[in-house]
DNA sequence: CGCCGCACCAAACGCCCGTTTGGCAGCGTG
DNA sequence: CACGCTGCCAAACGGGCGTTTGGTGCGGCG
């Protein structure tokens, strides 16, 4: 209670977040931005630098999200089914709990400057290799199906973890856990009813 | 041999399809077009009516193929399982045979205009409600686990063929069969390790 | 009280946007 | 040869863009 009023730069990365999030970083002017803040479009250049800044801090924003809930995962010891269960809700938890700036890193990261593009590209390699690395101790310690494709496989869970941004209404039913518990269940367990008939 | 070239239309929209997918709908000018056609700005206004026009029929073109690929397949006999395979591969391949229109369509249908933009959720409505049915059959036949919650489950297959316009490359080694199938069978067969010991 | 610095406004800058206009080569047809 | 049509160019239009500038009201501090 010491001050009630967020610093107003971060009003404005909230304010840019949702509105990049919602028409695009390109259809969204600093008059827009600043309409939605209650003031004239100059006055946003007494906080921040340039147009690209936001769209910078944003997605490192983002960035840094992900990489804080998936990072400590790494080194844990557990069954590679439960650790996956645990980053994919790590993962949906951060989609959304974050759902203007996530849509905004999914979908404006090509506009970036080569420097900040290229810092993207690099988070996402590394993302792809976490899920990589994840999938391969399960197929080595005999969690996970011996005939998967680690690459494939890492391109099926990230599916379905970052296509999340797309639909996932906050506020909903719907908790993080619930998705994720459900989308573990699906992915690891299969979609098939168990017959017990099998060529 | 009769007419070895494209219409100039037709070459305009695939320029577009390709800039657009590439730099995105409001970051791509019609001069940057034309330079691409190695034509003046004014001069495409001799064969389109406004910008506008070329995103509408893009996104059009997108829906119109899955619409295709996926609508014949409503009526047929078959499993729930192996209808589910098909229409994944279906779906994937629609995205594969047109990347820059499809990445245009999952990307640029927000600055559609207002009918336009109806147009294409509806059509969103209409793809959700086609996997929605398949596997709510696949439950009541048996094919698929009873347990399975219909939106969910839909959600899943959609993230995993839909994504893969932000992964696939054509004229890689993965051809979208080889794709669909592995998806299919990750999916249907799940992806832990068959051992015996379940509670 | 006098002064500073902060947050903002109003206006302007140069530039680029989507689109329109008028004109002009080239060419197939009468 | 004259005609009109097609496909394009060069230039311009009004307007919006991101950003800069000079000025102003105001709260806090010496």
């Amino acid at each position: 209670m010491t001050d009630t009023a967020k610093p107003r730069r971060e009003q404005i990365l909230d304010s840019a977040s949702r509105l990049f999030s919602e028409r695009g970083y390109h259809a969204t002017s600093m008059r827009d931005l600043a309409g939605d803040l209650g003031m004239q479009g100059g006055s946003l250049y007494a906080h921040i630098s340039s147009k690209e800044e936001l769209l910078i801090e944003i997605v490192n924003q983002a960035s840094r999200q992900f990489d804080e809930a998936l990072f400590t995962l790494r080194a844990e010891a557990m069954p590679a089914d439960q650790k996956l269960r645990e980053a994919m809700y790590r993962h949906i938890r951060v989609v959304a709990d974050n759902m203007d700036s996530a849509t905004v890193f999914f979908h404006e990261w090509k506009h970036l400057s080569p420097e900040a593009y290229a810092r993207v590209t690099g988070w996402r390699d590394t993302i792809d290799a976490f899920y990589r690395e994840l999938i391969t101790q399960g197929v080595q310690e005999g969690t996970l199906r011996a005939d998967l494709d680690i690459k494939m496989t890492a391109y099926l869970v990230l599916s379905a973890v970052n296509w999340a941004y797309t639909w996932y209404r906050p506020g909903g039913s719907l908790a993080p856990r619930d998705v994720a518990e459900q989308f573990a269940d699906m992915l690891l367990g299969g979609l098939r009813a168990p017959t017990g008939a099998q060529p």
